[in-house]
DNA sequence: GTCTATAAGAGGATAGAC
DNA sequence: GTCTATCCTCTTATAGAC
């Protein structure tokens, strides 16, 4: 029974290394460019054995996108454990988590066009499941949020929660960390800024 | 004399639809999807005599990214000539530019980190021209814009061009549009108003 | 410059021994 | 479950006839 425990943990500790491995080269290269030898160059086993745990690249990813949500869902616990909670600040904060991930070179970045990985994780049960869930948290505080009128009523929720999510992999904070301007605090007060204040900036609302 | 300006001609227009070929597919499916094998099937031609017309798949990009920047420059010039310009609408009116080429799935979508594609068109002397002439355009408005108020005055330059050139291919235009919820126009409108306004809102500029 | 045919190689996935 | 060795498909790019 121990001996099955150890076995299992030993397991498990392998394919989390695995998934790191695929998140980092998922961040740093992005899917398409990811090969499946450099994972397992990466993680120091054989490409054989990588295919004993996990069945195709594709899955891979989803294992990648899912260590990531759950990364998110415990950010998200953590900010609903906060007594004096407040929707708008609340998706402010995850909007900079996001960005402090990207920075960190932490963040899968997959292709939308990709069809093949498209229907890989459009079927992983697990997968869906952790981005529903997140949907649903941040869904319910957008809506929170709009009645306060801290959020702008005439965008549908929809339209609100795909930009946080696509600002989670904005290529700009790449772009603006290798041009070295300015520090990463900067960087991230900017785009905060642009996401939630627009271009035009805060400065207008209070003439 | 003629008969050579004829066969420029027709080598001209070849390429022309070679390259509006390019331009579709990679809006369609992105670079790394994209085949030459598709190029020359969709052109009608064998896939030798694309290569006579361009040495690689890199160049095929290039040229379709050449290609969206000259579309660009003369919407930019048609700006200009309006005599009541100001920089900040201009701006906002090139967006809305931008978001609707992608809308009618014209907008080439090149991935980031693929380092063979990016020194290729770093080593590109015509897209770079290119390029450098529309962000000084963009540059200047954007500085007149910030000098006016129009634009938020703490965000450097660079950040703004950014932000920008972003938005031409943000994901968020192309979820909306499959998910089918709103018209394009509606798109647009929220899109540009997340950009410019932010999610908070201008509601907020006038309490 | 266009074609058919093919080289050359990368990359995803598997066989089979241990 | 891990390894080595290999398969096989897809894709970029080119050779050579016309």
């Amino acid at each position: 029974m121990a001996k099955v425990s150890f076995r299992e943990q030993v397991l498990r500790a392998r394919e989390d290394a695995i998934v790191a491995s695929v998140n980092r080269l998922l961040a740093d290269k992005g899917f398409d460019m990811m090969t499946v030898d450099e994972v397992a160059a990466d993680v120091g086993i054989a490409k054989a054995s990588l295919y004993k745990h996990f069945g195709s690249k594709e899955e891979l990813a989803a294992a990648a996108m899912i260590r990531v949500l759950d990364r998110a869902l415990q950010f998200l616990a953590t900010l609903e454990a906060d007594p004096k909670a407040d929707a708008f600040e609340q998706l402010k904060a995850v909007a900079r988590w996001t960005m402090q991930v990207q920075l960190a070179g932490e963040m899968p970045s997959l292709p939308a066009q990709n069809s093949a990985l498209r229907s890989a994780l459009m079927t992983n049960k697990v997968y869906l499941d952790r981005l529903m869930t997140v949907s649903d948290k941040l869904g319910a505080w957008i809506t929170a949020a709009q009645k306060a009128g801290k959020l702008d009523r005439k965008l549908t929720p929809e339209v609100v929660l795909y930009t946080l999510f696509a600002r989670a992999c904005d290529p700009v904070l790449g772009l603006l960390k290798v041009s070295g301007n300015h520090s990463d605090e900067q960087i991230i007060d900017m785009l905060l800024s642009t996401c939630f204040d627009g271009l035009a900036g805060a400065a207008e609302k209070t003439p």
